[in-house]
DNA sequence: AAAAAAC
């Protein structure tokens, strides 16, 4: 190889069928985990591969691999005519479907074959497609294992496999079903594993599956695209929906992903969001697989603006020209963080990413903080519904408590008052049924209110436009970690 | 604290 560095893809000298359907995509230019690791997995090495999300992983090592099979044909004597060859694994449903289209398309002028086998769709055309005999194959782990076992996938002539969203994979809930699909290959293969976030740890366990590797970093693993604005407001829980409507009002923005923690609180929101006149969808597990596809195809083509999600949505998913990610909740792990805000800011478009951040997240948003080596200023947010009273009041304070903790009597562990019981059949969820209303003017909390809230947890009454996290976090952490 | 992945 040459010392100097490739940058396009004509330089890569690919067999006609796939430089033809990399010009058919118009790509020109490599990205640097492009340029980096393509040569390298050409080369037959294994490969862990970290680079920002949204920046081609899918083609850095598709067309590789492609490369590969079409130069070197399968020299077994095996009497399937087309034995799997290549094993490409996901962690979501949504995502084995995304990148099969796109490894389709790369192989479209050549004679392999693919197919995508996940969980949620009808086993039987899965089963015949395997049947007929595919070169590639890309899965869910859980649908693989049903398949093997169902002895439609025989993976003994494996040459290639490739750990996508690597270091999920190898997490906890994943790694049982990995190890039993990995029992099933051949020893002697190459194995690619490609994420945009490696923790130490996962980095130790993942080189347990790879044979003298070449690790590509592309700028620092766990890092956020630079083209992706970030924001952290420091926001009640009960003020979040209409934070949400504010952010987007001022800021102009139209479609966004808004990440929830929970499948529950995910169906909730979104049903509240699409009352408050948002055009909303859902997608999280509980969902049917059908809905699921639904959703996300109805937020592709720009029927609905929100798409409401769990973490099922935040890792992988290539949606062109999504302006923002809200973090209506804080993520429980700082790596999905880095994902979740990955879906905006793609290929080098610009994009915003908003945090709302509670009392009780602090430590989550440290966590944060540590894993993107990035200073995070907690930010206060004003409602323009309130500036014209707080004008009216001569007041800066407009007596919401000075950090969006939950309520201060769980924090002081004060036993509160049992709920009254239901007389008549309410609604089931009144605060998420209900429609938000601004407090009446005369309802408006007093100064002295917000500052007995507030000298109970000892933080100054004066809320500073801007505070460091560390600051919350020491005013906050004794309480709640107690 | 949850989500995801098989029926």
């Amino acid at each position: 190889m040459s010392d100097t560095p490739l940058d396009s893809f004509s330089q890569l000298q690919l067999a006609e069928p796939l430089s033809r359907a990399v010009a058919d995509m118009g790509y020109t230019a490599m990205t640097p985990i492009q340029a980096q690791a393509i040569p390298v997995v050409l080369q037959g090495r294994d490969v862990m591969g970290a680079a920002q999300t949204g920046t081609g992983k899918t083609a850095a090592f598709s067309l590789p691999l492609l490369q590969r099979m079409l130069k070197h044909e399968n020299a077994s004597t095996s009497p399937a005519r087309h034995p799997v060859r290549a094993l490409v694994l996901l962690p979501t449903r949504e995502l084995a479907d995304q990148v099969a289209q796109a490894v389709k398309s790369y192989a479209k002028h050549t004679n392999l074959r693919s197919a995508v086998v996940f969980g949620g769709m009808d086993m039987k055309p899965q089963t015949l497609e395997l049947k007929k005999g595919v070169e590639i194959l890309v899965a869910t782990p859980g649908r693989l294992l049903d398949h093997i076992e169902a002895k439609n996938a025989v993976l003994n002539q494996v040459e290639y496999v490739v750990l996508d969203e690597a270091d999920r994979m190898l997490d906890i809930g994943f790694l049982p079903d990995l190890q039993r699909i990995l029992s099933y290959l051949p020893k002697q293969r190459t194995t690619l594993l490609f994420s945009a976030t490696f923790s130490p740890e996962i980095k130790r366990l993942a080189s347990s599956y790879l044979q003298d590797p070449v690790t590509i970093e592309v700028a620092r693993s766990n890092a956020t695209a630079s083209t992706v604005e970030q924001h952290f407001y420091s926001v009640n829980a009960d003020d979040k929906r209409r934070a949400l409507h504010q952010v987007l009002k001022s800021r102009g923005m139209k479609q966004a992903f808004v990440f929830v923690n929970s499948k529950l609180g995910c169906a909730r929101l979104a049903r509240s969001l699409e009352k408050e006149g948002l055009k909303t969808t859902a997608l999280h597990g509980d969902k049917s697989q059908d809905e699921r596809l639904k959703a996300l195809e109805s937020f592709k083509k720009g029927e609905v603006d929100l798409l409401v999600c769990t973490d099922v949505a935040a890792r992988g998913l290539d949606i062109k020209d999504v302006p923002a990610v809200f973090n209506f909740d804080v993520p429980f792990n700082a790596e999905d963080y880095v994902h979740r805000i990955g879906r905006t800011g793609r290929a080098g478009a610009s994009g915003l990413a908003v945090s709302f951040v509670a009392g009780s997240d602090a430590r989550l948003v440290a966590d944060i903080e540590k894993l993107i080596k990035t200073k995070i200023e907690l930010e206060a947010m004003e409602f323009e519904e309130d500036i014209p009273k707080i004008r009216e009041q001569g007041r800066i304070n407009d007596g919401r408590r000075a950090w969006g903790g939950d309520d201060p009597r769980d924090v002081l562990d004060t036993p509160r008052p049992a709920p009254r019981p239901q007389r008549h059949s309410a609604p089931r969820d009144p605060f998420f049924d209900q429609p938000y209303q601004a407090p009446a003017a005369t309802e408006a909390p007093t100064w002295e209110a917000s500052a007995k809230h507030a000298t109970v947890r000892g933080i100054s009454a004066n809320i500073k436009p801007k505070r460091k996290v560390a600051a919350l976090f020491k005013a906050v952490a004794p309480a709640v970690t107690a």
